[in-house]
RNA sequence: GCCCCCAUCGUCUAGAGGCCUAGGAUACCGCCCUUUCAAGGCGGGGACAGGGAUUCGAAUUCCCUUGGGGGUACCA
């Protein structure tokens, strides 16, 4: 048996990418490239209040950036072409037509204020708020009453009311009982297709094999089946993942930080590390491994791994693989990062060091460990070369007479080997270790009083690379500073013990 | 309210009746490495929601309770 596979997903563009939406996307995408299936993106845009074009470009380009490509959609088209459901209503009408005719569905000239009012009816006296049917019994009188005042109705299916089963890859069996439902509208009085009847509409006619989608979409999948039997249509597959929630246990929203991919973009991650930590949500291999790109999520993924219970969004676990995949960035990959993101800093874009691509590999080595996200990278280069940033400090490091002596000639040192390369051949490791013996330093009593003097800190990368980086005007004018920050504080040259 | 789903360390998860004194990852703590901070290595604390039932034996099967989530729209 050809195993036809095609699966989909089918955004609503009322908003960017969310984390969860990239999830199944993901999902879609590695069940349909692992069976050797077609992986199709539809447009969901039926709610014309909310939906826009901006927002379909916007979701496309995410989708692209995690390395999503996708068979069929509305830009690239395909043989089941339009995949845009405003683009579909002659599809929508056949099947409304279909189902009058059957008598599955009725007009309904119910207002919204009507139903409102219904549902507040029913929940006061504590009953299910679900469609009363009032309009299903309505006599052709009535309605051709309703027709010639001009009202327009919207068309509801009559839900049948017998138990329904759907078979899910992920849930086994799930059993909805008669009369749990209530009619749902099928077409709205402005002929616009509602939610569950598109999407069977469209699997159909896509001939859409696997339906993976988020768990909150279960409780609607009776009311879909249903519709696809009273269409005489065969039914796809059913795979119901669990939801993405967030650390309160809720469903992710803005108020819980960033949920959207884009921003993720933009605080600088990297896709590869966003599609590793969302394929692991949910999902497991099955063994230890934790690190996988693109192409072995493919090869590892299967449904019957997915798992039931929802999972919380740790952003902390998403950093760590940033950071990860940061680090292993070929170098000049990772300097070609890193001066992009510098330039976007004022502070930064002007410095001749950020066109120096043999500065930038070296800097994007040693700051590769302190980095998490690429938004660290402004922070991180700014502290070490802004002039106005590190106040040498009066430290104790500084105090002693073989410290001072010490940065004393190091400054000599900066002073006299302007050239960058000779400054750094000359306060090499092992340059700086016997330079550090002729005063009877080394280890910590070596390293910190210099490392405190050029940057006013105690903690960073390593200090030969850091003076490299530095270059030696810099090195002078701090050591200068730094030497006259101690003696200005008025406390006297003392002996180390 | 009603319907549906779910339930292992704080978090992501492994675990398909004996291999479990419950494994890995993250986070946290300690040690090592080291000129510091990181990174890395090693180690530590930390979980089967509760109650019944089935079974020689249950994290694993069944039932109930509790808890969490979702749905109940002319949103998707």
């Amino acid at each position: 048996m050809p195993s036809s596979v095609r699966v989909r997903f089918a955004p609503s563009p009322t908003g960017t990418l969310h984390v969860g939406g990239a999830r199944t996307a993901l999902f879609n995408y590695l069940f349909a490239r692992r069976s050797g299936g077609t992986f199709v993106l539809r447009s969901e845009d039926t709610d014309a209040a909310r939906s826009s074009r901006e927002f379909e470009q916007a979701i496309q380009a995410d989708l692209r950036w995690l390395g999503l490509d996708w068979d069929e959609g509305p830009d690239t088209g395909g043989p089941y072409a339009p995949y845009r459901q405003t683009e579909r209503a002659d599809r929508y009408a056949l099947a409304a037509a279909r189902l009058i005719e059957i008598e599955a569905v009725y007009p309904c000239y119910c207002t919204p204020e009507e139903l409102e009012a219904e549902r507040q009816r029913q929940h006061a006296r504590g009953e299910a708020p679900k469609y009363s049917g009032k309009c299903r019994e309505l006599s052709q009188a009535r309605r051709a009453a309703n027709e010639a005042q001009g009202m327009k109705p919207a068309l509801r299916f009559a839900m049948p009311q017998r138990d329904i089963y759907v078979e899910d890859l992920i849930r086994g069996s799930v059993h909805f009982p008669p009369g749990s439902i209530g009619d749902f509208v099928v077409l709205r009085s402005d002929s616009m297709p509602a939610y569950n009847f598109a999407v069977v509409v469209d699997d159909s006619d896509m001939e859409i094999s696997h339906v993976i989608r988020a768990d909150e979409h279960l409780p609607n999948t009776p009311r879909q089946v249903a519709l696809f039997e009273a269409l005489e249509l065969s039914l796809p597959m059913f795979a119901h993942v669990s939801m993405i929630l967030a650390p309160d246990h809720q469903k992710l929203s803005k108020r819980h930080g960033a949920t959207s991919v884009s921003e993720y973009r933009d605080a600088g991650y990297l896709p590869e590390a966003l599609v590793n930590y969302l394929a692991l949500l949910g999902w497991s291999p099955g063994d230890d491994r934790e690190f996988f790109t693109l192409p072995e999520l493919v090869a590892a993924f299967s449904l019957e791994r997915a798992s039931k219970s929802p999972a919380v969004f740790d952003a902390e676990k998403l950093r760590w693989f940033n950071a990860h995949y940061l680090r292993a960035l070929p170098a000049a990959e990772r300097a070609a990062l890193f001066a992009q993101w510098a330039a976007h800093d004022e502070r930064l874009a002007q410095l001749p060091e950020l066109r120096d691509p043999i500065w930038l590999e070296t800097a994007a080595q040693a700051l590769s460990d302190h980095v998490h996200t690429l938004s660290d990278v402004p922070r991180e280069l700014a502290s070490l070369l802004s002039d106005d940033l590190p106040v040498p400090l009066a430290d104790d490091a500084l105090r002693s007479s073989q410290a001072q002596a010490l940065l004393r000639e190091l400054g000599d040192i900066a002073a006299r080997e302007p050239d960058p390369e000779q400054f750094a051949h000359a306060t090499s490791k092992d340059a700086l270790k016997s330079l550090g013996g002729k005063h009877g330093l080394g280890g910590r009593t070596l390293f910190r009083p210099i490392r405190v003097a050029v940057t006013g800190s105690e903690h960073g990368i390593e200090l030969a690379l850091l003076l490299r980086l530095l270059g030696p005007q810099r090195v002078a004018r701090r050591i200068a500073a730094a030497l006259h920050t101690q003696s200005a504080s008025g406390q006297e040259p003392s002996r180390l013990p």
